[in-house]
DNA sequence: TCCAGTAATGAATAGCATTCATTATTCGTG
DNA sequence: CACGAATAATGAATGCTATTCATTACTGGA
């Protein structure tokens, strides 16, 4: 029989409990994954039982999605404070597809999380983390239809279908990541997607072609002038 | 105590065994999803015991891979067929893009394995289902280079992005499709996704009109030198 | 100091993939 | 045809985990 003398530290608060739990989460999430990160170990990176979690989370899934909504956030405030001080709608949508790749490559658990776990949507019950990657569609989408009314984009683009399919390749760059491990070239990347989106694959030859004509016998005309 | 007599049947060879219990796993998957299909549920359709598929597969997801490496071989036979018989490379581009939109559009439920189950991927040992993406990636990168060679495309597109574009978007759009529901617009897609990859979505309306009337001005310049 | 009300606990529950000792069938051979 | 290894099938038992809930521990006000 041993009687202990410990120092009775007050309970933590209830949003620091939910800060402790949702750390612990991410910690195990990350550095296992969803399925095989369990509840147990998260519970006990955080030092209390199981069944507390259950009070203050509906589950596990709902701690992935505190897990991501989080770390989405800041995201989403770093992108709102430097978006507006950028220049032109191209160079907005540029820096927009360099935040992602910036993020992708820095912290691989969590791209782990994004591109493998957040797709487990269940039809019944929509979960908020579903629409995380959707709201930075959203910033791109907005860039698009604003340069479209101003004209520096064409008018037939369908700018839904240019954000998904800058979102899908980045999400497809993410998972190639995570399943070879090859560092990403951010800065190469961001301008081969830069370049593509705005650009498309399509050589110009014939404008070239005419446009070089047109020089060519602007020169001649323009000796002719000098000897004239 | 009841005497029956049933016509014993032979046992199926086990080809046809596998066949049996390949479908029966891709109706339970496609009906309920990788997480929610139960062996239990499979064995029951199949007629036969849980002990029994494991003496053919690996495990459920041994047997989820069967069943998307089937489907898929389905799609790349009718590609093969197909594709060669198509004249230029931005129209085989755009045959391969539509025909992943059909395949998405017409089974929701190979769509929700494929958008949401297929990712699973296990660091330590890749499998077989993982590249099948990929394939398809494949021959449109093939599509691509070609065209870079023969001058169609212009030279300094990166393939590989440009594959991981138009795949990530296609993949979005069928997750969206699984996640709201609403039917594919199979054409209209096609073409937005077929015209952004091959013009991009800068607008060159300014320089092109102020191009023109320059060169009609020049033209009008040029003919008056001439005439003198 | 006491006592509702609130929080935390962890053993019990439940669901499911996977295993394996047991039973049934097949088929080559005497 | 009969026998008996070899092969296939079975389904109860195992193990692992998320989730629940009756019980216990704390807290803050009267």
């Amino acid at each position: 029989m041993s009687i202990v003398a410990l120092t009775k530290v007050p309970r933590p608060s209830k949003e620091q409990r939910i800060d402790t739990i949702v750390e612990s989460a991410r910690k195990v999430f990350c550095a296992c994954g969803f399925e095989k990160g369990s509840i147990v170990d998260i519970a006990a990176d955080a030092g209390i039982a199981e069944g507390t979690i259950y009070r203050y989370f509906d589950g596990k899934r709902g701690l992935l999605d505190e897990v991501l909504r989080r770390h989405y956030a800041a995201i989403f405030d770093d992108v709102q404070q430097t978006l507006p001080a950028i220049e032109g709608y191209g160079n907005r949508l540029r820096y927009l597809i360099r935040r992602v790749l910036l993020a992708i490559s820095s912290n691989r658990g969590m791209c782990g999380l994004i591109t493998r776990d957040l797709r487990q949507f269940d039809t019944t019950q929509p979960s908020l983390a579903q629409s995380l990657n959707h709201q930075i569609g959203i910033l791109m989408a907005d860039e698009i239809k604003a340069g479209i009314k101003r004209g520096d984009f064409r008018s037939d683009v369908s700018p839904g279908i240019v954000c998904d399919m800058i979102g899908g390749g980045l999400e497809l760059i993410a998972w190639s990541y995570m399943t070879n491990g090859k560092a990403i070239d951010v800065d190469k990347v961001t301008n081969a997607i830069s370049r593509t989106v705005l650009s498309g694959i399509e050589s110009n030859n014939a404008t070239t072609a005419s446009l070089a004509s047109l020089v060519t016998r602007l020169e001649q005309t323009a000796d002719r002038l000098d000897s004239a």
